[in-house]
DNA sequence: ACCTGAACACCGTTCAAGT
DNA sequence: ACCTGAACACCGTTCAAGT
Protein backbone atom coordinates (compact mmCIF):
# COMPACT_ATOMS: atom_id res chain seq x y z
CA UNK A 1 0.00 0.00 0.00
CA UNK A 2 1.23 3.66 -0.95
CA UNK A 3 1.74 5.44 2.42
CA UNK A 4 0.83 8.76 1.37
CA UNK A 5 -2.19 9.14 -0.40
CA UNK A 6 -1.92 12.40 -1.21
CA UNK A 7 -3.22 13.68 -4.77
CA UNK A 8 -0.53 15.52 -5.33
CA UNK A 9 2.25 13.92 -7.03
CA UNK A 10 2.20 9.90 -6.91
CA UNK A 11 5.68 9.43 -6.22
CA UNK A 12 5.96 6.57 -8.31
CA UNK A 13 3.22 4.97 -10.10
CA UNK A 14 2.59 1.48 -9.05
CA UNK A 15 2.00 -1.46 -11.05
CA UNK A 16 -1.46 -2.09 -12.20
CA UNK A 17 -3.40 -4.99 -10.42
CA UNK A 18 -6.57 -6.33 -10.88
CA UNK A 19 -6.40 -5.79 -6.71
CA UNK A 20 -5.13 -2.48 -7.18
CA UNK A 21 -8.09 -1.32 -9.95
CA UNK A 22 -10.67 -2.77 -7.49
CA UNK A 23 -9.21 -0.90 -4.47
CA UNK A 24 -9.29 2.43 -6.49
CA UNK A 25 -12.47 1.91 -7.75
CA UNK A 26 -13.91 1.41 -4.12
CA UNK A 27 -12.48 4.54 -3.09
CA UNK A 28 -14.43 6.65 -6.10
CA UNK A 29 -17.08 4.48 -4.80
CA UNK A 30 -16.94 5.64 -1.23
CA UNK A 31 -15.61 9.38 -1.83
CA UNK A 32 -18.28 9.96 -5.42
CA UNK A 33 -20.77 6.76 -5.97
CA UNK A 34 -21.10 4.69 -8.20
CA UNK A 35 -21.73 6.30 -10.94
CA UNK A 36 -18.96 7.89 -11.00
CA UNK A 37 -16.78 4.69 -10.94
CA UNK A 38 -16.09 4.63 -14.64
CA UNK A 39 -13.60 3.35 -16.69
CA UNK A 40 -12.68 6.75 -18.14
CA UNK A 41 -12.45 8.48 -14.06
CA UNK A 42 -10.92 5.00 -12.67
CA UNK A 43 -8.00 5.61 -15.39
CA UNK A 44 -7.68 8.80 -14.68
CA UNK A 45 -7.30 7.97 -10.88
CA UNK A 46 -4.81 5.27 -11.52
CA UNK A 47 -2.59 8.24 -14.12
CA UNK A 48 -2.84 5.51 -17.25
CA UNK A 49 -5.13 5.29 -19.97
CA UNK A 50 -8.97 3.52 -19.61
CA UNK A 51 -7.74 1.07 -22.74
CA UNK A 52 -5.18 -0.42 -19.66
CA UNK A 53 -7.80 -1.61 -18.00
CA UNK A 54 -9.21 -4.25 -20.05
CA UNK A 55 -6.02 -5.60 -19.07
CA UNK A 56 -7.80 -6.82 -15.79
CA UNK A 57 -11.02 -6.19 -16.27
CA UNK A 58 -13.73 -7.40 -19.00
CA UNK A 59 -16.15 -4.97 -18.80
CA UNK A 60 -17.62 -2.03 -16.54
CA UNK A 61 -20.44 -4.94 -15.37
CA UNK A 62 -17.66 -7.23 -14.26
CA UNK A 63 -15.61 -4.20 -12.42
CA UNK A 64 -18.79 -3.16 -10.26
CA UNK A 65 -19.38 -6.64 -9.55
CA UNK A 66 -16.01 -6.76 -8.08
CA UNK A 67 -16.58 -3.62 -6.26
CA UNK A 68 -19.99 -5.49 -4.68
CA UNK A 69 -17.65 -8.68 -3.58
CA UNK A 70 -15.22 -6.89 -2.20
CA UNK A 71 -17.81 -4.71 0.14
CA UNK A 72 -19.65 -8.30 0.70
CA UNK A 73 -16.52 -8.67 2.79
CA UNK A 74 -16.91 -5.66 5.02
CA UNK A 75 -20.31 -7.02 6.35
CA UNK A 76 -19.83 -7.64 9.96
CA UNK A 77 -21.12 -11.12 10.94
CA UNK A 78 -23.71 -10.39 14.44
CA UNK A 79 -23.35 -11.89 17.17
CA UNK A 80 -24.39 -15.41 17.86
CA UNK A 81 -27.26 -14.45 20.46
CA UNK A 82 -30.23 -14.95 19.80
CA UNK A 83 -32.58 -18.12 17.87
CA UNK A 84 -31.64 -18.67 14.29
CA UNK A 85 -34.22 -16.43 12.97
CA UNK A 86 -33.22 -13.50 14.40
CA UNK A 87 -29.89 -14.32 13.49
CA UNK A 88 -31.33 -14.35 9.79
CA UNK A 89 -32.64 -11.13 10.25
CA UNK A 90 -30.02 -9.18 11.27
CA UNK A 91 -27.40 -10.71 9.04
CA UNK A 92 -30.38 -9.98 6.23
CA UNK A 93 -30.28 -6.33 7.74
CA UNK A 94 -26.31 -5.71 7.86
CA UNK A 95 -26.38 -6.45 4.02
CA UNK A 96 -29.20 -4.10 3.07
CA UNK A 97 -27.70 -1.55 5.23
CA UNK A 98 -24.21 -1.84 3.73
CA UNK A 99 -25.67 -1.52 -0.05
CA UNK A 100 -27.68 1.30 1.26
CA UNK A 101 -24.42 3.41 2.23
CA UNK A 102 -23.90 2.90 -1.86
CA UNK A 103 -26.60 3.85 -4.05
CA UNK A 104 -26.58 1.79 -7.43
CA UNK A 105 -24.93 -0.96 -5.99
CA UNK A 106 -27.68 -2.82 -5.13
CA UNK A 107 -28.60 -2.60 -8.93
CA UNK A 108 -25.28 -4.24 -9.91
CA UNK A 109 -26.37 -6.97 -7.18
CA UNK A 110 -29.43 -7.68 -8.58
CA UNK A 111 -28.49 -7.63 -12.52
CA UNK A 112 -25.18 -9.20 -12.37
CA UNK A 113 -24.95 -12.37 -9.86
CA UNK A 114 -22.52 -12.69 -8.35
CA UNK A 115 -20.13 -15.41 -7.57
CA UNK A 116 -17.50 -13.98 -5.57
CA UNK A 117 -15.32 -15.37 -2.22
CA UNK A 118 -17.18 -13.01 -0.33
CA UNK A 119 -20.65 -13.66 -1.74
CA UNK A 120 -19.98 -17.70 -1.52
CA UNK A 121 -19.58 -16.99 1.79
CA UNK A 122 -22.54 -15.34 2.97
CA UNK A 123 -24.39 -17.69 1.10
CA UNK A 124 -22.63 -20.08 3.55
CA UNK A 125 -24.00 -18.47 6.75
CA UNK A 126 -27.30 -17.97 5.04
CA UNK A 127 -27.94 -21.63 4.40
CA UNK A 128 -26.05 -22.85 8.23
CA UNK A 129 -29.10 -20.58 9.59
CA UNK A 130 -31.73 -21.98 7.63
CA UNK A 131 -30.62 -25.89 8.15
CA UNK A 132 -30.37 -24.56 12.12
CA UNK A 133 -34.13 -23.64 11.94
CA UNK A 134 -34.63 -27.25 10.29
CA UNK A 135 -35.75 -25.82 7.30
CA UNK A 136 -36.24 -28.61 4.88
CA UNK A 137 -33.14 -29.19 2.94
CA UNK A 138 -35.03 -28.55 -0.49
CA UNK A 139 -36.10 -25.45 0.56
CA UNK A 140 -33.10 -23.97 1.60
CA UNK A 141 -31.58 -22.92 -1.78
CA UNK A 142 -34.36 -21.42 -2.64
CA UNK A 143 -35.25 -19.85 -0.12
CA UNK A 144 -31.61 -17.86 0.49
CA UNK A 145 -32.42 -16.56 -3.38
CA UNK A 146 -35.77 -15.61 -2.14
CA UNK A 147 -34.14 -13.78 1.18
CA UNK A 148 -31.43 -11.97 -0.84
CA UNK A 149 -33.82 -10.84 -3.66
CA UNK A 150 -35.65 -9.48 -1.18
CA UNK A 151 -32.69 -7.46 0.75
CA UNK A 152 -31.15 -6.08 -2.57
CA UNK A 153 -34.41 -4.70 -4.02
CA UNK A 154 -35.25 -2.79 -1.31
CA UNK A 155 -31.69 -1.75 -1.02
CA UNK A 156 -32.50 -1.08 -4.84
CA UNK A 157 -35.56 0.47 -4.58
CA UNK A 158 -33.69 3.43 -2.61
CA UNK A 159 -31.11 3.73 -5.35
CA UNK A 160 -32.34 6.95 -6.72
CA UNK A 161 -29.56 8.97 -5.03
CA UNK A 162 -31.35 11.83 -5.35
CA UNK A 163 -35.07 12.93 -6.03
CA UNK A 164 -37.91 12.19 -3.64
CA UNK A 165 -40.16 13.25 -6.66
CA UNK A 166 -41.12 10.12 -7.47
CA UNK A 167 -42.22 9.33 -4.28
CA UNK A 168 -44.09 12.95 -4.04
CA UNK A 169 -45.69 11.89 -7.40
CA UNK A 170 -46.91 8.38 -6.07
CA UNK A 171 -48.07 10.26 -2.53
CA UNK A 172 -49.98 12.48 -4.95
CA UNK A 173 -51.65 10.01 -6.95
CA UNK A 174 -52.62 7.83 -4.30
CA UNK A 175 -53.94 10.77 -2.46
CA UNK A 176 -56.02 11.76 -5.22
CA UNK A 177 -57.95 8.77 -6.21
CA UNK A 178 -61.00 8.72 -6.63
CA UNK A 179 -62.84 6.73 -4.10
CA UNK A 180 -65.14 5.32 -6.36
CA UNK A 181 -62.85 4.26 -8.99
CA UNK A 182 -60.22 2.94 -6.59
CA UNK A 183 -62.03 2.28 -3.55
CA UNK A 184 -59.45 -0.14 -2.23
CA UNK A 185 -56.10 2.53 -2.55
CA UNK A 186 -58.31 5.10 -0.93
CA UNK A 187 -58.77 2.95 1.93
CA UNK A 188 -55.13 1.64 2.63
CA UNK A 189 -54.12 5.48 1.35
CA UNK A 190 -52.32 5.43 4.84
CA UNK A 191 -50.65 2.43 4.74
CA UNK A 192 -49.42 2.36 1.34
CA UNK A 193 -47.42 5.88 2.29
CA UNK A 194 -46.05 4.51 5.36
CA UNK A 195 -42.73 5.74 5.71
CA UNK A 196 -41.20 3.45 8.54
CA UNK A 197 -38.45 1.53 6.84
CA UNK A 198 -36.45 -0.39 9.48
CA UNK A 199 -40.58 -2.23 11.04
CA UNK A 200 -41.35 -2.85 7.18
CA UNK A 201 -38.08 -4.48 6.21
CA UNK A 202 -38.35 -6.85 9.29
CA UNK A 203 -42.03 -7.38 8.78
CA UNK A 204 -41.22 -8.41 5.29
CA UNK A 205 -38.18 -10.33 6.70
CA UNK A 206 -40.21 -12.29 8.68
CA UNK A 207 -43.23 -13.28 5.81
CA UNK A 208 -40.24 -14.62 3.95
CA UNK A 209 -38.92 -16.48 6.73
CA UNK A 210 -42.28 -17.83 7.85
CA UNK A 211 -43.37 -18.06 4.30
CA UNK A 212 -40.18 -20.73 3.54
CA UNK A 213 -40.22 -22.78 6.51
CA UNK A 214 -44.26 -23.51 5.90
CA UNK A 215 -44.55 -23.39 1.94
CA UNK A 216 -43.78 -26.99 0.60
CA UNK A 217 -41.97 -26.73 -3.13
CA UNK A 218 -44.60 -27.74 -5.64
CA UNK A 219 -44.32 -30.84 -7.35
CA UNK A 220 -42.75 -31.03 -10.21
CA UNK A 221 -44.09 -31.06 -13.60
CA UNK A 222 -44.25 -33.13 -16.70
CA UNK A 223 -41.25 -35.42 -15.73
CA UNK A 224 -42.52 -38.02 -18.09
CA UNK B 1 -39.52 -3.50 -48.47
CA UNK B 2 -39.98 0.17 -47.99
CA UNK B 3 -39.98 1.87 -51.09
CA UNK B 4 -38.52 4.95 -50.72
CA UNK B 5 -36.14 5.86 -47.24
CA UNK B 6 -36.10 9.28 -48.82
CA UNK B 7 -36.22 12.13 -46.27
CA UNK B 8 -39.75 12.77 -47.29
CA UNK B 9 -40.96 9.35 -46.06
CA UNK B 10 -42.93 10.72 -43.42
CA UNK B 11 -45.49 13.08 -45.42
CA UNK B 12 -45.97 15.88 -42.32
CA UNK B 13 -44.18 16.59 -39.28
CA UNK B 14 -46.71 15.13 -36.78
CA UNK B 15 -47.13 17.94 -33.26
CA UNK B 16 -45.45 16.56 -30.73
CA UNK B 17 -47.61 15.96 -27.84
CA UNK B 18 -46.66 13.94 -24.76
CA UNK B 19 -48.68 11.08 -25.66
CA UNK B 20 -46.75 10.97 -29.29
CA UNK B 21 -43.52 10.66 -27.65
CA UNK B 22 -44.14 7.96 -25.26
CA UNK B 23 -45.89 5.91 -28.09
CA UNK B 24 -42.72 6.53 -30.07
CA UNK B 25 -40.49 5.51 -27.46
CA UNK B 26 -42.73 2.40 -26.99
CA UNK B 27 -42.27 1.71 -30.48
CA UNK B 28 -38.34 2.15 -29.54
CA UNK B 29 -38.07 -0.24 -27.27
CA UNK B 30 -40.26 -2.68 -29.14
CA UNK B 31 -37.77 -2.99 -31.95
CA UNK B 32 -34.53 -1.98 -30.37
CA UNK B 33 -34.95 -2.73 -26.59
CA UNK B 34 -34.99 -0.25 -24.16
CA UNK B 35 -31.05 0.94 -23.87
CA UNK B 36 -31.85 2.56 -27.59
CA UNK B 37 -34.39 4.39 -25.97
CA UNK B 38 -32.65 7.71 -25.63
CA UNK B 39 -33.67 11.10 -25.84
CA UNK B 40 -31.33 11.76 -28.99
CA UNK B 41 -32.83 8.60 -30.91
CA UNK B 42 -36.34 9.83 -29.95
CA UNK B 43 -35.53 12.86 -31.44
CA UNK B 44 -34.52 11.23 -34.21
CA UNK B 45 -37.31 9.37 -34.78
CA UNK B 46 -39.93 12.02 -34.39
CA UNK B 47 -37.62 14.26 -36.67
CA UNK B 48 -36.58 16.26 -34.07
CA UNK B 49 -33.66 17.29 -31.58
CA UNK B 50 -33.24 16.02 -28.69
CA UNK B 51 -33.72 19.07 -26.45
CA UNK B 52 -37.58 19.74 -27.94
CA UNK B 53 -38.53 16.80 -25.71
CA UNK B 54 -37.61 18.35 -22.86
CA UNK B 55 -41.09 20.34 -23.15
CA UNK B 56 -42.92 17.32 -22.49
CA UNK B 57 -40.62 14.94 -20.30
CA UNK B 58 -38.69 16.11 -17.48
CA UNK B 59 -35.82 13.49 -18.44
CA UNK B 60 -34.89 10.19 -19.43
CA UNK B 61 -36.29 8.09 -16.01
CA UNK B 62 -39.84 10.37 -16.34
CA UNK B 63 -39.60 9.09 -19.55
CA UNK B 64 -38.82 5.36 -18.74
CA UNK B 65 -41.43 4.90 -16.16
CA UNK B 66 -44.11 6.42 -18.73
CA UNK B 67 -43.32 3.91 -21.09
CA UNK B 68 -43.82 1.33 -18.09
CA UNK B 69 -47.20 3.01 -17.22
CA UNK B 70 -48.18 2.27 -20.88
CA UNK B 71 -47.20 -1.04 -21.22
CA UNK B 72 -48.65 -1.94 -17.30
CA UNK B 73 -52.02 -0.96 -19.28
CA UNK B 74 -51.00 -3.94 -21.79
CA UNK B 75 -51.74 -6.53 -19.34
CA UNK B 76 -54.53 -9.05 -19.31
CA UNK B 77 -56.41 -9.42 -16.63
CA UNK B 78 -56.69 -13.41 -15.99
CA UNK B 79 -60.15 -14.70 -15.91
CA UNK B 80 -61.53 -15.03 -12.42
CA UNK B 81 -61.71 -18.40 -12.60
CA UNK B 82 -59.95 -20.33 -9.13
CA UNK B 83 -59.59 -18.69 -5.76
CA UNK B 84 -58.04 -15.35 -4.76
CA UNK B 85 -54.72 -17.17 -4.17
CA UNK B 86 -54.74 -18.65 -7.77
CA UNK B 87 -55.99 -15.26 -8.93
CA UNK B 88 -53.25 -13.40 -7.24
CA UNK B 89 -50.56 -15.74 -8.44
CA UNK B 90 -51.65 -15.53 -12.59
CA UNK B 91 -51.68 -11.95 -12.60
CA UNK B 92 -48.54 -11.14 -10.80
CA UNK B 93 -46.98 -13.76 -13.32
CA UNK B 94 -49.19 -11.87 -16.52
CA UNK B 95 -47.00 -8.52 -15.02
CA UNK B 96 -43.69 -10.37 -14.90
CA UNK B 97 -43.77 -12.21 -18.32
CA UNK B 98 -44.54 -8.70 -19.28
CA UNK B 99 -41.52 -6.69 -18.13
CA UNK B 100 -39.45 -9.89 -19.15
CA UNK B 101 -40.52 -9.26 -22.48
CA UNK B 102 -38.77 -5.61 -22.47
CA UNK B 103 -35.30 -6.26 -20.51
CA UNK B 104 -34.49 -3.39 -18.50
CA UNK B 105 -37.89 -2.32 -17.89
CA UNK B 106 -37.93 -4.07 -14.37
CA UNK B 107 -34.98 -2.14 -13.48
CA UNK B 108 -36.35 1.19 -14.54
CA UNK B 109 -39.59 -0.19 -12.19
CA UNK B 110 -37.08 -0.43 -9.22
CA UNK B 111 -35.84 2.70 -9.41
CA UNK B 112 -38.44 5.08 -10.38
CA UNK B 113 -41.49 3.95 -8.02
CA UNK B 114 -44.55 4.20 -10.79
CA UNK B 115 -47.43 6.17 -9.99
CA UNK B 116 -49.56 5.92 -13.38
CA UNK B 117 -53.04 5.45 -14.14
CA UNK B 118 -52.30 1.55 -15.05
CA UNK B 119 -49.98 1.41 -12.14
CA UNK B 120 -52.59 2.52 -9.56
CA UNK B 121 -55.54 -0.02 -11.32
CA UNK B 122 -52.88 -2.95 -10.51
CA UNK B 123 -52.47 -1.85 -6.95
CA UNK B 124 -56.87 -1.96 -6.98
CA UNK B 125 -56.65 -5.15 -7.81
CA UNK B 126 -54.10 -6.60 -6.08
CA UNK B 127 -55.61 -5.06 -3.00
CA UNK B 128 -59.02 -6.62 -3.70
CA UNK B 129 -57.78 -10.11 -4.12
CA UNK B 130 -56.17 -9.55 -0.53
CA UNK B 131 -59.32 -8.47 0.67
CA UNK B 132 -61.41 -10.98 -0.67
CA UNK B 133 -58.38 -13.58 0.96
CA UNK B 134 -59.52 -12.31 3.83
CA UNK B 135 -55.99 -11.07 4.84
CA UNK B 136 -56.22 -8.00 7.93
CA UNK B 137 -56.68 -4.39 6.51
CA UNK B 138 -53.16 -3.27 8.03
CA UNK B 139 -51.05 -6.14 6.03
CA UNK B 140 -52.53 -5.28 2.22
CA UNK B 141 -50.95 -2.53 1.88
CA UNK B 142 -47.31 -3.90 2.32
CA UNK B 143 -48.41 -7.03 1.41
CA UNK B 144 -48.90 -6.12 -1.96
CA UNK B 145 -45.37 -4.02 -2.03
CA UNK B 146 -43.70 -7.17 -1.22
CA UNK B 147 -45.48 -8.75 -4.07
CA UNK B 148 -44.92 -6.22 -6.33
CA UNK B 149 -41.08 -5.79 -5.38
CA UNK B 150 -40.70 -9.48 -5.70
CA UNK B 151 -42.36 -9.93 -8.87
CA UNK B 152 -40.04 -6.69 -10.42
CA UNK B 153 -36.92 -8.32 -8.77
CA UNK B 154 -37.31 -11.65 -10.50
CA UNK B 155 -37.75 -9.95 -14.28
CA UNK B 156 -34.56 -6.89 -13.37
CA UNK B 157 -32.67 -10.09 -12.52
CA UNK B 158 -33.13 -11.49 -16.00
CA UNK B 159 -31.71 -7.83 -17.29
CA UNK B 160 -29.08 -8.68 -18.68
CA UNK B 161 -30.06 -8.71 -22.05
CA UNK B 162 -27.34 -10.96 -22.89
CA UNK B 163 -24.55 -12.79 -21.88
CA UNK B 164 -24.73 -15.53 -19.64
CA UNK B 165 -21.48 -15.58 -18.70
CA UNK B 166 -22.20 -14.20 -14.93
CA UNK B 167 -24.46 -17.38 -14.58
CA UNK B 168 -22.04 -19.43 -15.72
CA UNK B 169 -19.46 -17.73 -13.13
CA UNK B 170 -21.78 -18.81 -10.66
CA UNK B 171 -21.93 -22.19 -11.61
CA UNK B 172 -18.45 -22.33 -11.37
CA UNK B 173 -17.80 -20.84 -8.36
CA UNK B 174 -20.83 -23.35 -6.57
CA UNK B 175 -18.98 -26.64 -8.41
CA UNK B 176 -15.93 -25.62 -7.08
CA UNK B 177 -16.80 -24.56 -3.71
CA UNK B 178 -14.55 -26.60 -1.19
CA UNK B 179 -15.95 -29.17 0.46
CA UNK B 180 -14.65 -28.67 3.73
CA UNK B 181 -14.82 -24.66 3.43
CA UNK B 182 -18.19 -24.37 2.11
CA UNK B 183 -20.36 -27.55 3.03
CA UNK B 184 -23.55 -25.87 2.78
CA UNK B 185 -22.88 -24.80 -0.61
CA UNK B 186 -21.52 -28.05 -1.57
CA UNK B 187 -24.32 -29.80 -0.24
CA UNK B 188 -27.25 -27.94 -2.09
CA UNK B 189 -24.70 -27.24 -5.27
CA UNK B 190 -28.06 -28.89 -7.64
CA UNK B 191 -30.70 -27.07 -6.05
CA UNK B 192 -28.57 -23.39 -5.92
CA UNK B 193 -28.43 -24.00 -9.48
CA UNK B 194 -31.55 -25.31 -10.51
CA UNK B 195 -32.67 -23.44 -13.43
CA UNK B 196 -36.99 -24.27 -13.73
CA UNK B 197 -38.02 -20.63 -13.35
CA UNK B 198 -41.66 -21.27 -13.34
CA UNK B 199 -41.76 -23.54 -10.80
CA UNK B 200 -39.69 -21.35 -8.47
CA UNK B 201 -41.65 -18.34 -9.18
CA UNK B 202 -44.16 -20.00 -8.57
CA UNK B 203 -42.93 -21.87 -4.97
CA UNK B 204 -41.64 -17.66 -4.29
CA UNK B 205 -45.50 -15.94 -4.65
CA UNK B 206 -46.68 -19.04 -2.32
CA UNK B 207 -43.90 -18.24 -0.08
CA UNK B 208 -45.11 -14.31 -0.43
CA UNK B 209 -49.08 -15.04 0.28
CA UNK B 210 -48.93 -17.81 2.95
CA UNK B 211 -46.33 -15.29 4.95
CA UNK B 212 -48.48 -12.17 4.51
CA UNK B 213 -51.53 -13.97 5.53
CA UNK B 214 -49.78 -15.85 8.55
CA UNK B 215 -47.23 -12.86 9.64
CA UNK B 216 -48.77 -10.03 12.35
CA UNK B 217 -47.04 -6.85 11.89
CA UNK B 218 -44.46 -6.21 14.16
CA UNK B 219 -45.23 -3.75 17.17
CA UNK B 220 -44.41 -0.25 16.33
CA UNK B 221 -41.13 0.61 18.73
CA UNK B 222 -40.62 3.45 20.59
CA UNK B 223 -43.70 5.56 20.42
CA UNK B 224 -43.11 6.02 24.24
C1' DA C 1 2.38 -9.41 -22.26
C1' DC C 2 1.39 -5.06 -21.11
C1' DC C 3 0.44 -0.26 -22.03
C1' DT C 4 -0.93 3.76 -24.73
C1' DG C 5 -3.14 7.63 -27.54
C1' DA C 6 -6.44 8.21 -30.56
C1' DA C 7 -10.54 7.19 -32.53
C1' DC C 8 -15.42 5.55 -33.05
C1' DA C 9 -19.89 5.84 -31.74
C1' DC C 10 -22.49 7.26 -28.76
C1' DC C 11 -24.87 9.65 -24.20
C1' DG C 12 -28.07 13.63 -21.08
C1' DT C 13 -28.88 18.12 -20.49
C1' DT C 14 -28.64 23.21 -20.94
C1' DC C 15 -28.99 27.52 -23.24
C1' DA C 16 -29.25 31.49 -26.19
C1' DA C 17 -31.57 32.46 -30.05
C1' DG C 18 -35.36 32.11 -32.99
C1' DT C 19 -40.63 31.53 -34.12
C1' DA D 1 -45.07 28.80 -25.48
C1' DC D 2 -42.69 25.98 -28.28
C1' DC D 3 -38.76 24.59 -31.01
C1' DT D 4 -33.93 24.49 -32.50
C1' DG D 5 -28.74 24.05 -33.30
C1' DA D 6 -24.93 24.05 -30.96
C1' DA D 7 -22.33 23.31 -27.12
C1' DC D 8 -20.71 21.24 -22.68
C1' DA D 9 -19.28 17.47 -20.30
C1' DC D 10 -19.11 13.30 -20.33
C1' DC D 11 -19.50 7.74 -21.56
C1' DG D 12 -17.62 2.27 -23.10
C1' DT D 13 -14.88 -0.05 -25.99
C1' DT D 14 -11.61 -1.15 -29.77
C1' DC D 15 -7.38 -0.99 -32.17
C1' DA D 16 -2.93 -0.20 -34.25
C1' DA D 17 1.23 0.91 -32.62
C1' DG D 18 4.66 0.93 -29.28
C1' DT D 19 7.51 -1.24 -25.22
Amino acid sequence: MAPEKSRRERPAKPALTRDGIVAAAVGILREDGLRKVTMRRLAQELDTGAASLYVYVRNTAELHAAILDELLGTIPSPPPEGGWRDRLERLLMAYTSMLLEYPGLALSALVARPSGEHYLRLCETLLTLLAEGDVPSERRAWGIDLLLQHATATAAEHADEDSPEDWDALARAVRDADETTHPQIAAHAADLLTGRPAQRMSWGLQVLITGIADTAVPPERTLT
